[in-house]
DNA sequence: TCCATACTTCGACCGTAGCCGAAGCATCTC
DNA sequence: GAGATGCTTCGGCTACGGTCGAAGTATGGA
């Protein structure tokens, strides 16, 4: 009977088509405002403040004053877990969205996962970092290579650096679209930063859809090939 | 705005509270009829069978008819790794049940989650097998190592038996009350089971916990010994 | 100081979803 | 067939939670 934690009181939370809305909008990894939020739920702005004092009560936002708009974003990425985690698990018992819309090509090919790249790119990009011995996959586990320490080293991205956060550096996060996993940890996070530095690749206003530009996406693709299967 | 799967759907399903009660319940593996989940979850029959509708219709429950009775079960490990990480994260939230009651400690100290042992023992026994070289953690990620293949031969785990499913041997499951990882998987399945038939432990009537009898404690803890850290 | 913008609180409305009693099927036992 | 048991369906009640209009509070700018 009562047995361990409350699963259905963050259950109810996520429950709510506004506010689920708000959170996988919140899971582009943009910090938002209610009024912002409000518009993605589709409901005014009383209600949504309703909502997100809710949400915020919950533990899953975390909001930041500064002036007179209040950013909310997702508290961690524990959170941003749970949402993609549950984006999986929908999507395999086909409890889609009623219109996929002209947008949802774009989001499959490129999108933000909280803090790093997913989708087809996403997916690619680890299946080949896997291919060339830069990332180690046991499991479900990835572990850098010491190989894998030099390669990112000359793409620009300090390991050293990212090793003295807490945070773990290489973490596999199932993607919902594409049903595989894709590169998170700081490590990810550290790659799609330097997508958006090196002008390769831009976020879109409304959306968590990441749209690289040819040359960017011509950099992209030479950097992560993928071993084409031979033509039959 | 309407972007990917539909998460409140299933974030409802599991929000109300006799439903996530029921869920936890069938977390414990084995399969319950109606008129069981009906006082788990504190309702009477006419509502339980609502609940179980929906929660069929979702996707989260497998019906079995058996002669009078109808039969729920989790609709695959999916759905039993989903209720255990969202626990894990309610865990981590501070969203605890009300009462922590009598039967908390037990629960522990080892329970059942979906198929294999979790909880302090199940935390415990990973530990050991990871320390003395059977199973090589990477990451999140678990794979067999060679040794650890012989090892598992010996206490009578046919590891090539286990090879020949579909279902991946090793898989890291975050233990909610331990805030670590245990050993699920087939072959964490397969352990569980041996223990059981040993005669070491055995399941509980209406709840998640596992008992080990005395004789059962001795034998397990010699067989996954912990490094007691050294009197200062 | 005055107004505009961003957000919250209050109050009232309404719909949905949960709940149970009673009746209806289905299945097993005798 | 009669009766018990397990479960589902129906109908009606109720309450909770989502919703918005309107008013209230904070911040920024002119």
């Amino acid at each position: 009977m009562k047995e361990g934690p409350d699963i259905a009181q963050i259950g109810a939370l996520i429950g709510d088509p506004a506010r689920a809305n708000m959170l996988a909008a919140l899971t582009g990894g943009k910090a938002l405002t209610a009024t912002e939020l409000a518009a993605v739920g589709g409901i005014t702005l009383q209600t949504a403040s309703a909502h997100l004092a809710k949400l915020e009560a919950g533990g899953l936002l975390l909001p930041r004053k500064q002036g007179r708009h209040r950013y909310f974003s997702l508290a961690d990425e524990a959170v941003a877990r749970l949402i993609e985690s549950m984006m999986g698990f929908a999507a395999s018992r086909g409890h889609l969205r009623h219109q996929p819309g002209p947008k949802e090509p774009a989001l499959r090919k490129a999108r933000i996962c909280y803090d790093h790249l997913a989708g087809d790119y996403g997916v690619r990009m680890l299946d080949s970092l896997v291919a060339k011995g830069a990332i180690d996959a046991v499991g479900d586990g990835l572990a850098l290579t010491a190989k894998g320490e030099e390669t990112f080293q000359c793409i620009g991205i300090d390991v050293a650096d990212l090793k003295a956060s807490r945070r773990p550096l290489c973490r596999s996060c199932l993607d919902w679209s594409e049903r595989r996993a894709h590169l998170a940890g700081s490590l990810g996070k550290a790659l799609l930063t330097s997508f958006f530095d090196k002008g390769w690749a831009r976020r879109t206003a409304g959306s968590r859809s990441v749209i690289f530009s040819p040359e960017g996406e011509r950099q992209f693709v030479a950097l992560f090939p993928v071993e084409t299967p031979v033509a039959a």
